[in-house]
DNA sequence: CCGGCTTACTTCACTCACTTTATTAAGCCG
DNA sequence: CGGCTTAATAAAGTGAGTGAAGTAAGCCGG
């Protein structure tokens, strides 16, 4: 990325941004969609191909003149690498510039070693991924880092993770970077999949929605008029953490019946425990929460009434929190992604979509659509992934425009 | 407002803002401050000059070399007629550049009567306002209208506001801008005084921040890097519509355990209502909310326990619902605005100053200050004011920017 | 098969909002 | 008063865009 990419980039950006998700696509049609004159594209274009990211891919039909050349993405020609570090596994993609999984593994979580030593393994894990993929080392733009609670990302260090403890003001970031020899994007993982989902054309014709990313935690991002919102210290889209119940549970955040007490895994599991201990369930746990979740949820889906009725309650407390999400943002999409969404996620997809439909304010006006990520397990690491294809090749998406 | 205003409008609106709220200032100072070079700034202020808006008072102190020349606004140079249409009172003000309030009226309220005639009224009302203020025609800019609910801003229709049942879909903005003469901008009360907050410097430092506006409902205006979000369809900020408890009573907007259930001035005086009936309180009620409510509020004020105790039932629901619209968008700063707040506002303030900071989530990170609006009950009025202002004069602040 | 028509794309001169560099203006201080 | 410092303006340059004219490439009708 020399100056020439940074340079122009807000248009080229946009236009890449374009032929990326409106398939192939000639340069009369770029230009109507971006509002710039042919000329323009012209140029832009011209850049774009010299820099080997879009190719010529044959003519179009002739309307009675000369016909439109057919721009399509090169997929190949950029790749990035996403990590996510949950709580039970780091997992780590490879993904191209069309948003394709290349390459991916996953290993066991950080447990309670130290940062250091993390950043050693995951340094060594990208390595062996990318020499036993075989990449061209010269197409990684970099890599993403996406993270299961709030980031400094002035300074890039985690803070106040609770599965990460030992990781508060290391800056992690720049170690990663040093060690790894590639620039690192890092951000919050419900904020990396909502990217993601943009990135991916999943949101296509929607540039303000949000993401609701349920891990071992409920987070959401939040991306509004195409630019990802990061309030103003990245705690954003703590929806885990809104009231559900203001005279309810309290929570270890501090708040007062927070969604997560009632909707979230842990929650979920415990009161599975109970039916268990009472005799109304029928499911082996094994009290680790992600395992028994995913057990809770796949009874549901077979159709255990016990295990359903459990979903269910947890689907009907998140949509509460999400219609006054609607309410209060005016949303039109919401993408539930992460691994808490891998079994039941239908069932939660249709209640929220229901719960939505029958209590949203503006629900005569616009309907709210729910849909699963397109990215499924993955959908944080692949955001993290975007983090840096966002960032290098259409950098007006991804930053705040700050004011003044 | 000739072609020469539009050009170059957001290097001239910010720097116009900036001359507005950081008092007297220097070319070199709003250079630093806007990041522009000196050259930059020049030729803007040149332009600033000529336009009347600005003038020149006096030289600062030297600190070596030339002293610098201090900037200022010249206040009286533009006019806004600025109306809120509640549900009790139609009120007008006329506002200069500076946030002064020039002139005020207020009128009974629309009742039944037909948009048609309301209009009339209106534009009546103003010109008689006008004329008896003497003021310059030149000088006015426009006018912004104020609307307790969910406005159509693209076709300039009210839409679903219970209190103006016959509007819907009456082309009230069109019509007022034929029968005044005037440019007519208009939204949301809770917005226009988000937007009015920021023009008069309330927010001075913060970009970032949420109005709450309680006048017969609750509803609240985003701003975001100075920028109002105005959500897909302007139905945003409907904070008197995110529940509160996801098991509690149904709303009549469909919703389950919406905030003004609780914490609204029509939930607030039933209860009182109750009280009187049990002898545990002892006001006189007349049936009209706005009034009884302020009762309570004054009662509370002055010592009385009882309606201490439901107004501080009031806030602790509103400081419930705000810890979860904080740990959404990560704020710094929330005004509250409007006739709800005026006689009982410290109390809200203190409470909900004292659960934001107890619960919300990044509070080890960054406080959240709340504050009284400084426009006290003509905050809506005075907010629609400077939609006009804002709009004609820094056009960068007021639109969010559109992707794609 | 050739010229005219249509449509796609490129070239080129210009604009506009800015920047960088240099110059002038205006104060202070020894 | 001349040297120093700082403020403001002037002049030339830059980069992203525009608009208008030119070129390329297909189709179509005689």
């Amino acid at each position: 990325m020399t100056e020439k990419t940074r340079r122009r980039a807000s248009s080229k950006g946009k236009t890449l941004d374009l032929i990326r998700s409106a398939g192939p696509i000639s340069r009369v049609e770029l230009a109507e969609l971006t509002g710039l004159t042919q000329a323009t594209i012209s140029t832009v274009v011209r850049e774009l191909l010299a820099d080997g990211v879009i190719s010529e891919t044959g003519r179009g039909e002739s309307t009675g003149g000369k016909p439109r050349m057919r721009l399509e993405i090169n997929p190949a020609s950029r790749l990035a690498i996403g990590v996510h570090v949950g709580q039970d596994y780091i997992t780590y993609v490879v993904a191209d510039l069309g948003g394709t999984v290349v390459g991916r593994t996953r290993v066991d979580g950080p447990g309670d070693a130290s940062p250091i030593t993390i950043v050693g393994r995951m340094s060594d894990d990208i390595e062996s991924l990318i020499i036993g993929l075989d990449l061209d080392r010269a197409s990684i733009v970099g890599m993403g880092l996406a993270i299961p609670g709030p980031v400094d990302r002035e300074n890039g260090t985690v803070r106040g993770v609770p599965s990460l403890a030992g990781w508060s003001d290391f800056p992690i970031r720049k170690a990663l970077a040093t060690s790894t020899g590639l620039q690192c994007e890092f951000d919050n993982d419900a904020t990396a999949a909502a990217i993601g989902e943009y990135w991916l054309g999943a949101t296509e014709g929607y540039g303000t929605y949000a993401s609701v990313y349920m891990g071992s935690g409920i987070g959401s991002g939040i991306v509004i008029d195409g630019t990802i919102y990061h309030g103003v210290s990245s705690n954003v889209g703590e929806i885990g953490h809104t009231s559900v119940d203001a005279r309810g549970l309290v929570c270890p955040c501090g708040n007062i019946g927070c969604l997560e007490m009632y909707a979230g895994p842990r929650a979920v599991v415990e009161k599975a425990a109970d039916a268990v201990a009472n005799g109304t369930l029928d499911i082996p746990l094994t009290g680790r929460i992600s395992v028994d979740f995913a057990a809770i949820g796949s009874a549901a889906e077979k159709g255990d009434g016990a295990a359903r009725a459990l979903i269910e309650e947890s689907a009907e407390y998140l949509a509460s929190a999400l219609v006054s999400m609607v309410n209060l943002l005016d949303l039109q999409l919401i993408v539930l992604a992460g691994s808490a969404f891998a079994t039941a996620g239908s069932t939660y997809v249709q209640i929220i979509s229901r719960i939505l439909a029958e209590r949203t304010l503006a629900r005569g006006i616009h309907g709210v659509e729910v849909r699963m990520s397109v990215n499924g397990n993955d959908a944080a690491a692949l955001g993290a992934a975007t983090l840096v294809l966002q960032d290098r090749l259409s950098p007006r998406s991804l930053r705040s425009v700050t004011f003044a």
